[in-house]
DNA sequence: TGAAACGGTACAAATTTAGTACTATATAGT
DNA sequence: ACTATATAGTACTAAATTTGTACCGTTTCA
């Protein structure tokens, strides 16, 4: 289907939360009641996007998330990174085909890397930070 | 990951081969054998593309999938819709989200669209025939 | 020093994808 | 007409991936 995990879906979610205010702190538990997502995973998607480098955290008592400021210069792209590794539309793509079992025969060998690097650019083109706005359009309705 | 299934990469691997000679007739067991493809999975993806009028079947005796011609209109999101049933980022883009558990609060609701659309605007130029040439270069190699 | 909160790892459950099997139908050639 | 070949359709099994959860360690504030 093309699609992107359930988990890349929350980090935006998670992320618009966060950009309503990019000062305060918010504890995973907090997440998880303002967005309904149970909290075990919210704290996953935290955790993720801390080490991405897309949020800050603060450890010990009175810690939590907090937002990095703005996401005008985040691409899509990044994010795509972070919660799945990248961009492989074909095992092969990824360099770590070794295990292909039609490895000899098949005529592909490396051909989806263009399509990849297209899909890629599209990608880095949409930045977070409309997508963000968007997000927060909606919820005045 | 963002990637395409397997059966998709098979799609693209099959059609390279009825485009060598776009008259000839190849039963679902001879792709198999020239491609290394197991048999049942084969004759699996050439019905899709045979659904989705990519290739032209032949019953009976003597028959099984030729090439309709040449693939300079077919774009990449073509084969995504035959294989894949098209690009959904989300769930929510589906539209079929009735069962979304985190309806109510999602601030996302609807925004992957965008997203979407230029995804599938950059498939939209890619077309089947460039990657197909491309495969015959390397096997000529 | 104790409670709050993140970090890392490992595990269990659910879903999706891939692969297979079987039956029905169609066609070519004898 | 009969038989062999080959696709169409459906249903099922098995494998892989993704999701979601739990646990333990470390950090920090009060």
């Amino acid at each position: 289907m093309l699609k992107l995990s359930k988990l890349t879906d929350y980090s935006i979610i998670l992320l618009s939360v966060l950009s309503k205010d990019n000062t305060r702190c918010f504890s995973a538990s907090t997440l998880s009641t303002m967005t309904a997502i149970p909290e075990p995973t919210a704290a996953k998607v935290m955790k993720m996007l801390s080490s991405g480098g897309l949020v800050v955290s603060v450890r010990g008592a009175h810690g939590g998330y907090r937002s990095i400021g703005s996401y005008e210069e985040t691409a899509l792209s990044k994010i795509i990174d972070i919660m799945e590794g990248g961009i492989a539309l074909t095992d092969c793509a990824t360099g770590d085909d070794h295990h292909c079992s039609i490895k000899e025969k098949c005529p592909m060998d490396g051909c989806w890397n263009t399509v990849n690097k297209a899909l890629y650019e599209t990608l880095n083109t949409i930045k977070l930070s409309s997508l963000l706005s968007k997000a927060e359009l909606r919820e005045t309705l």
